[in-house]
DNA sequence: CCGGCTCGTTTAATCGATTAACTGGAGGTT
DNA sequence: AACCTCCAGTTAATCGATTAAACGAGCCGG
C-alpha cells in the first residue's frame, strides 16, 4: 500500500502542507480563499490522501481513542449491549475504542492499563460484566469511568443498574396484580452477587409498603441457573395450599426458566396458577419462553452509553457516589392474577 | 499527568535518548555494557517511564494495532467468543484490539474503514456477527480477514464454521442412536441463511450415508425462533404414529427450546419419546434445557483466534477458499434410542 | 609511533502532521 | 510619501521515539 504524505497533496496543489492542513482539518485560524481549498481538496481526493492519525496525535497530543478495559468479554452474553452503547457514543463523538479484555487476571490488567496509557489514550473505561463492588486497580487514571462495578475504596466517576429499584418494580408489578405471597428465588449468598442483597432489599420494601408481612418461608437460595430455579421453585411449590406462594420473582431469568419447568411439570399453568417474574431480560431466554416471561430488563446499553459519554466529557458525573441507571420493567405474559381460591 | 520523555530518563541515567532506547527496546542492534543498561533502566524506573507508542508508531510504521470491525456486536449474544479468541491471540503478539460497531450500515463502515486506515492499524479483520456471504466493501485492504463470512466474489482469507459437517455430525448421532425417522427443523427461506442450506445438505448426506429415503414431510421451516420450533415441532408429533419422526435435528437451539414445549405439551419424554439434537450450543439455553440439550458448538472462539492468528501473519491462509473450522458436538442429554415400537 | 579495529555511545535525520510566528503585497489613511 | 492593516499563505519548530552513521577511546600489531 503506497501512503500518501500531505507533502504530496500540497506539491500537487502548488501549495505548502501548512496550507493543506488547513484546509483539510476544518476551518479554524487562518482563512484559506475559496480557490485554494478547492484546490487543495480536488488534489487530496485525486491523490487519494487520507490523514495519518498517528502523526497528528503526536502533535496535537491527543489520539481520539478510549480505551476498555474489562474483566470477561467472552462468558456473558451481557457484554455486547455495554459495548455497544460506549461504541456508539464514541462513534458519535468521533472516537475508537480500544477494548482489552483482562479476563480478571491482576496481571493482565496491570499490563493492558500500561498499554492503554502508552497508547495515550484519551480516556478508560473499566469495566465488569456483571455489577460488582472492585478494587480499584492502582494505575488507574483518576479520570477513568467505571462500568458497571463499584470501586471499594475511594471516588470515582460509576455507573450501576439501580437494583434496588429493579426489585421493588418487580414486587410491585405483582402486587398490583392482586399477590400476597410472593416468593423471592434468590441467588445463594456464596456467590457473593451485589445484586442479590440489592433486589431482596427492594422486595422487602415493596412488601412493606404493601402492608405485607415478610414471610421467611418465601425467601428460598439456590443457585442461579435454571437447575436451580427449578429446585427452589419445586419446594415452594410442594408447600401446603395456605403457604404455598401465588407469585415468584426469580433472581434472573434462568431461574425464572427453571421455575416455569417446576410449574408444568406439576401441571400448572403460567400466569393462570402461578405468576412469574425474572431479572435481567436475558436476551434469547426471556422473549422466548412459554409464555413470554414479564421481567426486570439490566440497563446494559445505557449504563455503557454513560459511561462513556462521562469519558469524553459529555456529561458530568458525582465521583462521590456511583450512578444508579433505572431497570426499566418490560412486561410480557407471566404475570396474572392470583387463582380464584386466593383471591379477594 | 505529568509526561515523563524519554529525554527525562537519558538526562537522569546520563547517556543520550539513543542508549536509553536501545536499553529499552531489547537487545537489538549495537550491545550497551550491562552497567549502562542497570542504570538506565534505573532512572526509567525512578521517573516513572512509560514509552510513548504514538511516537514510537509514527517512527517504526507500525502500531501494534489492529482493526476489528463488526457488523453488529450488539444483537447477538455469539460476538463476545468470537472477540475473546480474536483479543486473546491479539495479546499473545503483543497487539491491541480497535474494535468497530459499524451496525451493518454501509456509510458507517466505509467511515469506520478510514478511520482504521487513518490510525495505521497493522491488520484489519472483517467480522460478521452470523455466517453469511458478504460483498466486501470498496477499500478493504487485500490483506484483511473475513471473520464468520465469506467474500461474494474475489479472494478473501476468510473463515467459516463447517456447518454441513456439523450439520452431519447432528444426524450422525441421532443415526448411530438408533432412529430412522428423522426430521429437520429448519429455517424459513426468506432469512436467506447460508447455515440453513449448508445444514441441511449434511442432513440429506448422512441420511443418504445410512441407506434412509429422506421423507420431505420431515423436513420442515419456521421462523428460527423457539416459538417457530415449538410450532413445527408440534405440526410433527401430530402424526400419525406411523410417519411421526422419532428425532428431530434443530436448526438452532431456539428452536430445539420450542421443540423441548411441543413435546411437553404432548406429555413425550425427551429422550425417551423423542431424542433432539440443537445447533449453535448457546449459552444460557442448550446446558440449561431439561434435560440438558444435545447440541453442535458454532467454533466462534476459534474463528476469532484463526482470523486474528492469520491476520498477524502467525498462521497461513490460503485465500482461494474460505477456511472450514470443526463445529464439534455437544453431547448432553436429550437424544437416546427410539421408543420401542419403534425400534428394531 | 601510527594506522586500523573494536566497542560503547552520541549525533542527527526521520516519521507526518500541526501551528505560532512571520512575510510580502494590496489597499487604506493621514 | 510614509505608515498601518489585512489578507493569504509560508517557514520552521515541534510532538517523542528510532536508528543509520559518526565518533572517540582503548588496544593491538607491525
Amino acid at each position: 500500500m503506497v501512503r500518501v504524505r500531505m507533502a504530496d497533496v500540497a506539491a500537487r496543489a502548488g501549495v505548502s502542507t501548512a496550507t493543506v492542513s488547513m484546509v483539510l482539518s476544518g476551518g479554524k485560524g487562518k482563512r484559506i480563499s475559496p480557490e485554494t481549498q478547492q484546490r487543495v481538496r480536488e488534489a487530496a481526493e485525486a491523490v487519494g490522501y487520507r490523514t495519518n492519525s498517528v502523526a497528528r496525535s503526536l502533535r496535537t497530543q491527543q489520539t481520539r481513542m478510549v480505551g476498555l478495559i474489562s474483566d470477561t468479554i467472552a462468558s456473558t452474553p451481557y457484554a455486547g449491549r455495554m459495548l455497544a452503547g460506549a461504541n456508539d457514543v464514541a462513534r458519535e463523538q468521533g472516537h475508537l475504542v480500544v477494548l482489552v479484555d483482562t479476563e480478571r487476571d491482576v496481571e493482565a490488567e496491570r499490563l493492558a492499563l500500561h498499554a492503554l496509557t502508552g497508547q495515550q489514550v484519551d480516556a478508560l473505561i473499566y469495566a465488569c460484566m456483571w455489577h460488582r463492588v472492585v478494587e480499584v486497580p492502582s494505575g488507574l487514571p483518576e479520570d477513568a469511568v467505571l462500568l458497571d462495578c463499584a470501586p471499594a475504596t475511594g471516588a470515582r466517576a460509576a455507573v450501576v443498574p439501580d437494583e434496588r429499584a429493579g426489585g421493588a418494580a418487580a414486587v410491585r408489578e405483582l402486587v398490583a396484580a392482586g399477590h400476597r405471597r410472593i416468593a423471592f428465588l434468590d441467588a445463594e449468598e456464596r456467590f457473593g452477587l451485589v445484586a442479590s442483597r440489592l433486589r431482596y432489599e427492594g422486595y422487602l420494601q415493596v412488601l412493606a409498603e404493601a402492608g405485607i408481612e415478610p414471610d421467611p418461608a418465601l425467601h428460598v437460595r439456590a443457585e442461579p441457573v435454571a437447575g436451580g430455579g427449578r429446585e427452589a421453585a419445586g419446594r415452594l411449590l410442594d408447600l401446603s395450599a395456605e403457604r404455598r406462594p401465588t407469585a415468584m420473582f426469580c433472581f434472573n431469568d434462568r431461574m425464572a426458566m427453571g421455575a416455569y419447568a417446576a410449574a408444568h411439570r406439576r401441571e400448572l399453568s403460567i400466569p393462570d396458577d402461578l405468576s412469574i417474574v425474572g431479572y435481567d431480560d436475558q436476551q434469547l431466554i426471556a422473549a422466548e419462553l412459554d409464555p413470554p416471561l414479564t421481567t426486570i430488563a439490566l440497563p446494559h446499553y445505557e449504563m455503557g452509553r454513560w459511561a462513556m459519554e462521562v469519558a469524553l466529557g459529555v456529561r458530568q458525573a458525582d465521583p462521590a457516589v456511583p450512578h444508579l441507571m433505572p431497570c426499566p420493567i418490560i412486561r410480557r405474559a407471566s404475570v396474572g392474577p392470583p387463582p380464584a381460591q386466593f383471591g379477594d
